[in-house]
DNA sequence: GAGGCCGATGTAATCGTTTTCAATAACAGC
DNA sequence: GCTGTTATTGAAAACGATTACATCGGCCTC
């Protein structure tokens, strides 16, 4: 008959059958599984048990009894974005090496999943939450009043009453315009994004790089999408020509809008940097590659996902500190992109 | 007196609360929220008591009770790597639509993680799990009883204990050598990966496709970085310009070692295709940007996800069924860097 | 009109742990 | 030798839900 397949673990084994075993009390087994007070004998004598049963404890009930989930939520727009798998392998290192699960969510910057997610991570009963919202959802973060910290990442904090790390843009933007301006390019254009705080955080300091300078700044913001960006360079460079206003460089603000760019360059048959120099965020390996290398800001992704880690884990210490806001600087990676000055 | 700060919230809300405030038992309450046998009336009085107490259920009693985890675990090596991104979008794309969470698990292809992951996907009492294990682990898991069902990603099921999808590595291979012989291209080499068993089979596949040409392979098996490649390539340019048998194309097993020769290329100052034709695997969206256009093998990454998914769902539904391997094709998507014919 | 059945509801047992609390033993102080 | 303190241990309560089982009307059937 065909239920002589069904041999092994015909019922699992609990802390009771460990406690049987080794002729114990379910309370001592416990103590010994968290380093309690336990005389050298018996803890031998559970160990063995523990081994011999092949017991695993059952997260969940410690969970439930402890009212310690052990677990972090990381809340980001979409995991293949670069910049949050790099931070999402931040946070998992961290998280496992004290101890802890991660439970990941990507919301493609839609509010409702972002509200749903929210959701879920009451009723996990996070220890504490990563979370890069949209603006829309930041706004009604305050309000709600979540029984847990939560830490922001690349989205800008508005008053304070949330931890986060961030980059810091506007200077990492005006890192772009003054390395531009140092190779002798003069009319700098710039695209950017037209949902995140962050493209406008970096709008803000490619325009105070370019006043600084005494520039004319000319920006212009899409989706963020490669192929709004291909198409809006486009449009952008054929109206410039007939004005006979041509930009020499562009900068843009997320590595997503970079491959639009250069997409758009092969079709018209532009040269970088001849016809047109080309900067932009996010140190991806790829960079270097194409073309003669792009110049591009290199974000210490590793790092902000650590320090969000830390931070949460500072204020799961001391709930009552002041909010912090950790600012990082990103560096200018100088490639060939920008090299032929105008 | 500071603590007139700590206003909210003093005791969280269970199920005993709204059924108080609803003026039923506790199992009404479990019942309208499980979409049990309830008449309207109740229904009613009890979803506004939800609403009013802002209860929130506690997963942890759920899974204990109901002795179901609603969690699927996946392990891959390195979320980082741009297969394991996609794929893992797609695996919880599936499980949040089924109302199941994920645990994401980096092993760097250390064993010792895997055994410890695996020990965790035990304590979590996952319902599934999908995993990517090095050859070491894949060896020991027939031995390992675990008391949820696996399947396989990327990597190759020997016997057939476990249900599996992967890419057809040998066919990828072959087409790609076809492109590279029709292009008019005969001196092809080949570099692979040292560590995994898709690098083996891929491998296989472009020695059959050579042999069917009648042309000969040559083949070397390199760590899989970017860096190990790019060294190896050099030395193994430089060896054969001395011997006079320079290769007219070289194709390589995965994105890492795409960019490593890329690199060589450039160091040492031969163009693509003209001096060496370059083709691999993984159609990330900047293979398109470097150079003329990377040829490569497009995986359906999303679909490889979604399919391990199916298969942990039909086998959770039928334990008893057959083990399945389910094989996809790639597709070869020719660009400029094997144009020029040799 | 009595018996049987069915659907809605409540009571209480249960899931597998941790943790409180009491009990015991050992040991020191006087 | 008696008492107070401390270190181990076990018994049982709790964690917050689900669910088996009992109960109670209402309704149908004869």
């Amino acid at each position: 008959m065909s239920d002589s397949v069904k041999a092994t673990g015909i019922k699992a084994v609990g802390i009771k059958d460990v406690a049987r075993e080794a002729g114990v009390s379910v309370a001592t087994v416990s103590r010994v599984l968290s380093n309690g007070p336990v005389s050298d004998a018996l803890r031998a004598r559970v160990e063995d048990a523990v081994r011999a049963t092949g017991y695993r404890p059952n997260l969940s009930a410690r969970r439930l009894r402890s009212q310690h989930s052990q677990t972090i939520g990381l809340i980001v727009s979409d995991i293949r974005n670069p910049f949050f798998t790099a931070v999402s392998r931040a946070v998992e290192d961290a998280a496992f090496q004290a101890g802890m699960r991660v439970i990941l969510c990507n919301t493609d910057e839609n509010p409702e999943r972002e509200a749903m997610y929210l959701r879920l991570m009451q009723e996990e009963r996070v220890t504490g939450l990563i979370f890069a919202p949209t603006r829309a959802t930041l706004a009604q973060l305050d309000r709600a009043d979540l029984d847990f910290p939560v830490v922001l990442i690349d989205r800008s904090a508005p008053a304070g009453r949330f931890d986060s790390v961030v980059l810091d843009n506007p200077q990492a933007a005006a890192l772009l315009v003054d390395h531009l301006h140092a190779q002798g390019y003069r009319r700098i254009a710039g695209l950017f994004g037209n949902t995140s705080t962050t493209a406008v955080e970096r709008h803000a300091g490619y325009q105070a790089a370019l006043a600084a300078h005494g520039l004319h700044a000319e920006a212009r913001f899409v989706p963020p999408t490669a192929e709004a960006a291909e198409a809006e360079i486009a449009r952008w460079l054929a109206e410039a020509r007939r004005s006979g206003a041509m930009p020499d460089a562009v900068m843009v603000s997320n590595s997503l809008l970079l491959m639009g760019v250069v997409k758009a360059t092969r079709t018209l048959g532009l040269t970088i940097p001849g016809d047109l120099a080309v900067a932009g965020f996010d140190n991806e390996p790829w960079t270097e590659l194409v073309g003669p290398g792009l110049t591009v800001i290199e974000q210490p992704v590793h790092e902000i996902g650590r320090a969000a880690m830390t931070l949460l884990f500072e204020r799961l210490d001391d709930p009552e500190r002041a909010t912090r806001k950790v600012v990082l600087s990103g560096t200018c990676v100088a490639r060939g992109s920008t090299g032929g000055g105008g």
